[in-house]
DNA sequence: TGGTTGCTTGATTGACCGCTCAACCAAGGC
DNA sequence: GCCTTGGTTGAGCGGTCAATCAAGCAACCA
């Protein structure tokens, strides 16, 4: 019926370190903090957890396994589109961003640079989150199938829309003005619109006749029309 | 002729502490990691800084100071086309990703990232070290003019840009890869690339009626690789 | 009833933290 | 010669850190 009260415990421990790694950062959160505001003992946690390296890998897993049901399934919630999706996911953590008063940090993002010599299990874990993250905007790409262009690399542009959301938090968080995350995001969006319309182009030139192949549109000199 | 031993000691300080806390962070360096590298006693230190958060703002008052000189002109050095320019200071960044053995982060960012409750002092100074940054990419997209589209917001695609090397960065950094550097900065020279479709089409378009009017074609000024 | 197990208690440890300070030193002015 | 100024020395302060551990506890079982 009940949680057993071992569960019950260590799951207190990962939700508070999560608030506070959050909030402060891992470097920054003392063992203490997270006793403190968790009322329990050092001993409680040092019974289930060896050190505080493995409340961090705790942590990570619970964002890992909670990407799906806490941030991503919310966001889409009457959202069907997939390439809506996308940016309702972005907007998202534009929320997030005005609720924290333009101090929010994406709580992976920043572990992954304030860890600068992680061990491999926690730089897996922190790979892993993106891996979640870029996989579920992954297959909204290809969901959108003919709209976006055929050569196109989705596992390329999920990085670049994992970009986006990083680099516009970070802007944000440091000059405390949501603008700098609308303004990539208006750029992302920038990026779709061309994309479409060139899957749009190509289409109807594949349609007209099946001569008119397109070189592929790549870095440096493009083909003059 | 030899600088006083002051500003000696001063800025022995400022490079130990650049070192450090881009190699560890601030948190995680220690008054005595400096003090040891830098063959210093506390003494000196604390005669020319306050305390550990005066150091950190002379690291981003020398950050700030040095972009230019220490690397956006070398990253530019023979590279005159504006928007080869940019992608040559990607480029730079891919390097030292390289040389680091794909650990490199920004230092700015991963500050930027690991400071919480930065005071406001030191949140100005991120703030302007991005600034900085933006600026050159800014300047470089004005003096393309119309091979981009007249409409185009300038600070908007320069942020962009920034976002772009700082999760490029972040992802290549978590992952120990440089393709995940790569493929975003291919993703921005796919946008690039639009843009200056975007444009060139719109420039015929307007030109169609006159007839010698053309955009100022010069020889040699194909966009570098 | 007494033993075993799973979890909790919280004082305690030693290392390390940022920072202080009285003493010291060398060079320049008078 | 002596004082002032600017910089240096390094032992040491109070505090915090992650981690320890002997003791206690309640629930279940024999």
């Amino acid at each position: 019926m009940s949680p057993s009260p071992a569960t019950d415990t260590r799951t207190r421990i990962v939700r508070t370190a999560m608030d506070l790694f959050w909030e402060k950062g891992f470097n920054s959160t003392s063992i203490a903090d997270i006793l403190s505001r968790s009322q329990l003992n050092s001993g409680s946690l040092y019974h289930f957890f060896p050190g505080k390296q493995d409340v961090l890998i705790a942590v990570l897993e619970a964002y890992r396994d909670g990407i799906y049901p806490m941030l991503i399934e919310p966001a889409w919630r009457g959202v069907r589109d997939p390439i809506a999706r996308i940016f309702a996911l972005l907007a998202a953590y534009r929320a997030m961003i005005v609720e924290s008063d333009n101090s929010y940090g994406c709580p992976i993002g920043s572990l992954a640079l304030e860890l600068h010599e992680p061990d491999p299990k926690v730089r897996e874990l922190l790979a892993a989150n993106f891996d979640a993250w870029t996989g579920a905007i992954g297959r909204c790409l290809e969901e959108a199938g003919d709209r976006l262009p055929p050569d196109l690399d989705h596992r390329e542009l999920a990085e670049f829309v994992l970009t986006t959301m990083e680099g516009g938090v970070m802007q944000a968080r440091t000059h405390r003005e949501v603008g700098y995350f609308d303004r990539n995001v208006r750029s992302l969006r920038t990026h779709f619109a061309m994309l479409e319309q060139l899957a749009k182009a190509e289409r109807v030139a594949a349609g007209v006749g099946r001569s008119a192949r397109r070189a592929p549109l790549k870095t440096g000199q493009k083909r003059g029309r």
